[in-house]
DNA sequence: TATGAATGAGTATTCATTCAT
DNA sequence: AATGAATGAATACTCATTCAT
């Protein structure tokens, strides 16, 4: 039924998806550098030329991959968030989707948060972040509820925050973590995330 | 003895050095991208040619930078192992260096800890981490000393190591998070170790 | 009879010779490197592809517009020559029909008498210009008539037409004769013009 | 005694003015479009890549190569002017000392007078044409000698020079003029321009 | 009749690297 | 020890053109 002539929307979405991923996989796989539009081309198939029917420029692209990447990540935590009525519960959820995201979603994490991407942002809006602020509505409702010690509920979700970022991104940019260490610092993470929180 | 023909030894390895630290400046200013054999020689006073005698090859220069800002590493940790008996404060004083290394040389720091570099280590050694051991084996003097509370040291160094890292970076790689949010992360996490640790 | 789906031939043309003036336009708006098939789609409201549907190449596109160029001026000459009956009125009719259909076509103008178009001519037939052998015949007959000085027509028709060109171009490729400057020495010309026929 | 890799500052200057030189010829040759760096690399026998340690952009070559021209050009003009003292006389000698360069050295006449080179003084000086200005100025000195017309000096100017210049491109714009026509015509200018300054 | 998808050849430019001196 | 000259391979991007529909 599909041509490959003719591409229906939803195939040019297609088209246009497979080469965001390919972005993001060449990413990961070989750094900042080796994001090449021809490299792209290649793995998804079609000459470097015909990227350009899809973003008008190599930034645009890898910028479009991020954004996605912040919108994916965002419905996460939106469903983490409403997953639970227990106020300690939901901020744990949400530390768990956090983790979840990240393991099962190396490229688009690495994205967001490893890439060293400001240089897109001074022509383009920065992207939204505003669903991590659903962090910091969870600890200030578990603060009110006394189910956490009390605190500035921003400045302790940074920290959260950094706590899982920094576990999640040791073995990425360490060769030395092996994985099992890293499973390991983990589970250890949720451990300290409790201890922390108590009131 | 020195001439302006012969370089002496040491003269050799000033040069050297200041090419490694030309190369960090450059990374951390202009990013991945900005580290060119031209570049650094430009900021070194030399030609770029001349780089080729003192590096063989452009990933050799970066894998020199990166093994140089271990070593510097290593000896802060060391020192701040044995600027105490105490156990507890041992771990704390490591901590304490980690950070103030990460602040006060952001260059090396992200040599070791943020950059994509695997593919230096195919064809060369895996720079040494073993000073890092030092938190490993305070937290298991601590332990034992029911100064800190049980587990598998190794793991527990991840997850303290990891927690520090992510803080640090945070900033770094997000534009969202402002300085002053990440100065107020940086003193809660240390609220954060203390209460991880207690037995 | 003429459907959105089967255009008549008078739209045919319609379309065509609105192509032609797209490519036209760019042309001296942007200069050569500006007469691009997408960029003449664009001003046409078609997709680049569709050109091809009248035009085989790029090429020869711009052949028909300078073909088309060379009709139109001829056309003008023409009736300049037929205007007046007196020898050397006709003259002075023709190097006014000159400069104002290069005053009001610069395109056209630019397309016949300024564009290095020689690449365009190796596979096609020279354009015709005949119609500019109106000068020489009216200069001949004009100098059996004794209204002008005598000598060899061809050549000073050529005279006479580089010096109407010379001056109509010397603006358009030099920065730095005004608008005002190329004015007056329109003026001048004519002056010149007159006396150079004096017998 | 020269050697291939260490050129002497004579050397450079040859290397470049080859460059320069092939350039020109590209764009009497091939036009506007065939002005491409891998070409001017082929003709003097170097690597495109090369071509940038002597010029940092096309753009600046290109300029370069016009700036010699009017360097040259002004030479001309200013000797053909001190050539005589006789007022008249002054004035042919520096038409034709205008016609002779333009006919010996086509490529830097069409680089200063026919190419639409505008876009490069947007952000480089305008060349300087003050040598130009001797046509001016002995065009005052005549009038005052009563050697010519009255009239306005630099209108005049502009005038032969267009006259000039418009016999001269006739052939180089329009293939359907043949070399004897062409020569022809510029015998016949001459007597134009005597015509036309006659008192 | 007109279009969207795709491509190949080409463009200016950058960069790591080599070689002779 | 240090340099200037030169190169090959790559990069982002453009454009005329084709093909299937």
């Amino acid at each position: 039924m599909t041509s490959t002539r003719n591409r229906s929307d939803g195939d040019k979405a297609k088209v246009r998806k497979a080469m965001l991923e390919a972005a993001g996989e060449l990413l990961v796989e070989r750094g900042y550098d080796g994001v090449t539009i021809t490299a792209i081309g290649q793995r998804v198939g079609f000459t470097a030329t015909n990227i350009y029917r899809y973003f008008e420029t190599k930034d645009d692209l890898i910028y479009a991959a991020i954004e996605e990447a912040f919108v994916e990540f965002g419905q996460r935590l939106e469903r983490a968030y409403h997953s639970s009525d227990d106020p300690l519960e939901r901020i744990l959820a949400l530390g768990r989707a956090y983790v979840a995201f990240a393991k099962d979603h190396p490229v688009p994490y690495e994205l967001m948060f490893v890439l060293k991407t400001d240089y897109l942002f001074t022509e383009r809006e920065v992207p939204s972040i505003d669903k991590l602020s659903y962090i910091v509505q969870a600890l200030g409702e578990a603060m009110a509820a006394g189910a956490v010690r009390q605190g500035n509920p921003q400045a302790m979700a940074n920290t959260l925050w950094g706590l899982l970022h920094g576990v999640i991104t040791l073995s990425a940019a360490m060769p030395f973590i092996d994985e099992q260490q890293r499973e390991e610092a983990l589970e250890e993470v949720f451990t300290v995330v409790n201890l922390s929180l108590k009131p």
